[in-house]
RNA sequence: GUGGCUAUAGCUCAGUUGGUUAGAGCGCUGGAUUGUGGUUCCAGAGGUCGCCGGUUCAAAUCCGGUUAGCCACCCCA
């Protein structure tokens, strides 16, 4: 058979890991200073637990796992028959892959809450899947690096993500755009044109802006059957480079003008050029995510086409469809492999992301491979990373081997060497060598 | 879910209006070199041309179907 790994899944080779993990180990170490506490969730949820959170769409999307057993036995028979997919999956499955990390943690909070702290700070970092058709930049299985904290409606958290996402692009070497928006003035823009039932429709094609342009917006705004006066409204509205020409603007709308107070808060805390990143205030950033109510985020690179690298946003209530109600929560997300695929393509990894291997061993014949062996075992304790070819073959064949390892250092062990201690210690960069006693090697690798 | 493109050696790809034995580079194995890699030179192995069917004297090439991958849309990290 041929082997294959399922539509939008990889593999990772050992420099890829290491990479990622450059990724991780950055993300964590901001994370961690900033006061938040891992945890983990499983990777399957019940699928009443991640059904209805993500919108129509959403739900589309989710993996859902196949009951075990005669599954069929205590099937749907009506939905069978009428061949009706949504109906009978309840039937045949109760548990689903997670679709993200955010309603997990809700869950989490939910259920333990008489045992967390508020406002309970935690970050996770665990993969996630998606039935989505694959393309650049988008898998079916992805890790997600969340930072959230509920228990709090304080805007400080909102000013402490944005740093913190300013904070980790600043290490990784990465230029990005920190974009900042408030459902609320979404809201406001809907009310103060009089659309507020259209208000999905109208931030679906408001999203579009930069891709499409004010025409092709006012365009999908009207097929969405928002009227020409609403558009019109909308599109003056839009004009508004700031909060402060924002906020005429929305005078009608309490909702709106909330929202624009709010943002306000939030770059009152940051303060003024006190970023690597530009944290900027983006009107037409709205995110489809249906539970967003306040603050929304979105971090795009710069100088790369691609969608964006992380979002997020505050959501009052999320806690509330698990029956803990009143509490707010804030987070954003790292899409952790978009941000591999950019720092690739634009070359920001530094050389040394992989634990290199030091030195390897090459010996003779089974005596001194065998002695190779033991020295090996002084070089290991010594805290060398270090190995041994595993048979005394050609000395040709043995030096390719460590020449592909990349290691930069070959100890050749002969009889002569044996019987004298001092090793054939070879720098294979210079192709220059030297006869050391073992100690000497150690001490010369190590440090 | 909708549309477009692609599928030939382990990998990246070439293959003319359909025409003898399907090629290249890289990689792999061996040798030049029985105590020394990278560079070089020589030789070798490796292919049911994604799969099924059709047209034809003849198909990698044309047609239909199918599967998989990529890209775009929707949506999203």
């Amino acid at each position: 058979m041929k082997p294959s790994i399922p539509k939008g899944t990889r593999d990772f080779s050992p420099e890829e890991v290491n990479k990622r993990n450059y990724i991780f180990d950055t993300i964590r170490e901001v994370f961690v200073r900033y006061g938040y506490q891992p945890i983990e969730t499983p990777a399957m949820e019940n699928l009443s637990t991640l059904t209805g959170k993500y919108g129509e769409e959403g739900d589309k999307l989710l993996f859902k796992v196949l009951n075990n057993g005669d599954f069929l036995a205590k099937a749907d028979e009506e939905a069978l028959d009428a061949r009706d997919s949504n109906k009978l999956i309840s039937s045949i499955s109760k548990r689903g892959l997670r679709y993200d990390l955010t309603v997990p943690f809700a869950r989490y909070v939910v259920m333990r809450q008489h045992e967390v702290t508020f406002p309970f700070k935690r970050y996770q970092i665990q993969p996630v899947w998606r039935a989505d058709r694959p393309q650049k930049g988008r898998y079916q299985e992805f890790y997600q690096c969340d930072v959230d904290v509920v228990g709090s409606d304080s805007l400080v958290y909102e000013a402490e993500l944005a740093q913190i996402y300013d904070e980790v692009f600043a290490k990784l070497g990465l230029e990005v755009t920190i974009k900042l928006n408030n459902r609320k003035v979404l809201a406001g823009i809907a009310e103060a044109a009089g659309i507020r039932d259209s208000f999905m429709d109208m931030t679906i094609a408001i999203d579009k802006l930069d891709k499409i342009g004010m025409e092709g917006v006012e365009k999908e705004m009207a097929e969405r059957g928002i009227p020409q006066a609403g558009i019109d409204k909308i599109k003056n509205i839009l004009q508004a480079k700031s909060l402060d020409e924002l906020k005429p603007l929305l005078a009608e709308s309490p909702t709106g003008l909330k929202g624009v107070e709010e943002l306000e808060t939030v770059f009152d805390y940051l303060g003024i050029g006190d970023s690597t990143n530009e944290i900027a205030f983006d009107v037409t950033l709205a995110r489809g995510l249906s539970y967003y109510t306040g603050c929304i985020f979105e971090v795009e690179a710069k100088g790369v086409k691609m969608g964006s690298i992380g979002g997020g946003g505050r959501y009052d209530d999320l806690t509330g469809v698990f029956g803990m109600p009143g509490t707010s929560g804030v987070g954003v997300s790292f899409g952790a492999e978009r941000i591999f695929d950019v720092m690739e393509e634009l070359k920001l990894f530094p050389e040394d992301t992989a634990t290199r291997l030091k030195a390897v061993f090459l010996a003779f014949d089974d005596a001194t491979h065998r002695y190779a062996f033991r020295c090996l075992r002084k070089l290991r304790a010594a805290g060398i990373n270090a190995e041994i070819y595993p048979e005394p073959t050609k000395m040709g064949k043995q030096f390719k081997y460590v020449d592909k390892r990349n290691a930069p250092y070959a100890i050749v062990v002969g009889s002569n060497e044996m019987q004298s201690g001092e090793l054939g210690f070879k720098n294979m960069k210079t192709g220059a060598q030297e006869g050391l006693k073992l100690e000497k090697i150690i001490e010369r690798l190590s440090g």
